[in-house]
DNA sequence: GTCCAGGGTTCGT
DNA sequence: ACGAACCATGGA
């Protein structure tokens, strides 16, 4: 109930997010990979370089070498690394089938085989799930987590599946459908990675900016602990 | 110069 | 199970 109604706190004061820019479910997924620890400008850069290169697509990135897609993707930083994490991805996505077979799995069967790729951990995993295929999976970052913890609604060392899942739970209770969370946990996330860009970074002080007072002053449901 | 950004893996304890 | 080191560019 009182993660609804900071949803719409934030969608108040921030409006639609647009997210995840990208043309398809493919630039989606490369674009989770390369933007683990890593701002989204970079992630621009190391995107427009693949589509120049003729290499924004699974085929491609596997049959390239590690050495030439790790300076494709150069701006993006931990390039040697992400080279060898889009492939791994892509030479997934190839045996698979394709990004369109993915939609033979169920949402917990799918964020299993994610999650057994290498490179894709917990949080990209939820990406992918969610802004490339339509899953109604929450994503945790520290974002949320910070932002979370500074309403009291959770501690914020909780385990990741613990938070997610919890989240999850309380959300499901403001919608009926699968079809009305994917859209609602979409704007969700993006609205909490908005907010952290103008709220303090530090963990202590609280200031009221952060903790959405500023926005809601009599929001009688930011002074609650109970999820 | 320092800090941090839309994390994950690996290797000690 | 948990922490720390490691990966690396670019903007504030």
């Amino acid at each position: 109930m009182r993660l609804f109604s900071i949803y719409q706190i934030l969608f108040d004061r921030y409006g639609q997010q647009h997210w995840w820019p990208g043309d398809n479910a493919f630039e989606i997924m490369v674009g989770a990979v390369l933007t683990q620890n890593t701002a989204w400008a970079n992630v621009e850069r190391a995107i427009d370089g693949l589509r120049r290169k003729q290499l924004l697509n699974a085929e491609g990135m596997a049959a390239c070498s590690p050495e030439q897609l790790a300076q494709v993707i150069r701006p993006s930083g931990y390039f040697n690394i992400k080279a060898k994490r889009l492939q791994s991805l892509c030479h997934w996505l190839i045996g698979q089938g394709g990004v369109a077979a993915l939609a033979r799995y169920d949402d917990a069967s799918l964020r299993q085989l994610l999650l057994s790729v290498h490179g894709i951990g917990p949080e990209t995993a939820d990406d992918i799930l969610l802004y490339a295929c339509q899953r109604p999976v929450f994503v945790i970052d520290a974002y949320t987590r910070r932002l979370f913890s500074r309403l009291a609604l959770f501690q914020g060392d909780e385990a990741y599946d613990d938070m997610r899942l919890a989240v999850q739970e309380a959300l499901s209770k403001n919608t009926v459908s699968s079809a009305e969370r994917v859209p609602l946990f979409n704007e969700y996330h993006a609205l909490i990675v908005r907010h952290a860009k103008i709220a303090c970074r530090k963990k202590s002080p609280r200031c009221d900016q952060c903790c959405l007072r500023v926005l809601c002053p009599s929001a009688s449901v930011l002074s609650s602990n109970v999820v």
